[in-house]
DNA sequence: GCGACAG
DNA sequence: ATCTTGTCGC
């Protein structure tokens, strides 16, 4: 079932920043975790040559981290990387992807951030409000917020803050790995959104569901083109 | 004015 | 995000 609309992605930057503002004041973060066995990863590969992107979906269960679905899209790159409004790029083409999942994920996990955002409203946040379900920010490096550095076990974590306000947490997903940041998307806390990621860590630097939408993406792209690479 | 800036 | 092979180390 596709999503009720919420807002039109025909949006231009400036546009997009009113909308986050708007918007941000939907966000629940004091959810708590509730039952989950299903996890979904997004990610999205983008093309060499053409703004084309290839938005991945893996469905996760939770119990043994085992794959059980993959919905992939290709469509064309409509909105300009500007950080802070990244999700205007990407919630898109996630939704497309995930109108074909049979499936129904109790959450999910995105590459990029929740509230650990200038206006509160990251990708996360942004898919959770569409989707009307958890959602978890998980971003490879910084955006905004102080830290201390993680201890070095797999599991160990920070608290991120901005101004003093918590909003996430720095998570050592790997011993000898770089810290992931970790925040709340969508209906769920700080405390569950690391909860959660810590039930799904895999001994890689990525969690499993975005760790395996990152590779459903990138194989997307290599078989996507029709074109191979010429010398 | 200068520096910072998810993917 | 993306260009890129081998190589060092657990």
């Amino acid at each position: 079932m596709s999503p009720t609309p919420l807002h039109d992605w025909d949006v231009s930057p400036d546009q997009a920043v009113l909308l986050q503002a708007e918007f941000a004041g939907r966000i629940d973060t004091s959810s708590t975790l509730a039952k989950f066995d299903l996890i979904a990863g997004c990610d999205i590969a983008y093309d060499l040559v053409e703004p084309v992107l290839y938005a991945a979906v893996v469905v996760v269960r939770v119990a043994d981290l085992a794959p059980v679905e993959t919905a992939v899209v290709r469509a064309g790159v409509k909105f300009p990387y500007v950080p802070g409004l990244l999700s205007f790029r990407e919630v898109p083409p996630l939704l497309s992807a995930w109108e074909s999942l049979r499936s129904e994920p109790d959450l999910v996990m995105l590459d990029g951030q929740g509230i650990a955002h200038p206006r509160r409203f990251g990708l996360a946040c942004h898919l959770g409000l569409w989707l009307d379900r958890p959602t978890v920010g998980c971003a490879k490096t910084w955006l905004v917020g102080e830290y201390a550095e993680p201890g070095p076990t797999a599991g160990d974590a920070a608290p991120l803050s901005v101004d003093g306000v918590p909003v996430g947490a720095v998570v050592r997903s790997a011993t000898g790995v770089r810290p992931v940041f970790v925040s709340p998307g969508h209906k769920i806390d700080v405390a569950g959104a690391v909860a959660v990621t810590r039930v799904v860590l895999g001994g890689h630097r990525h969690p499993v569901p975005t760790r395996l939408a990152h590779m459903a993406a990138n194989q997307a792209r290599a078989a996507g083109r029709v074109d191979p690479p010429v010398v």
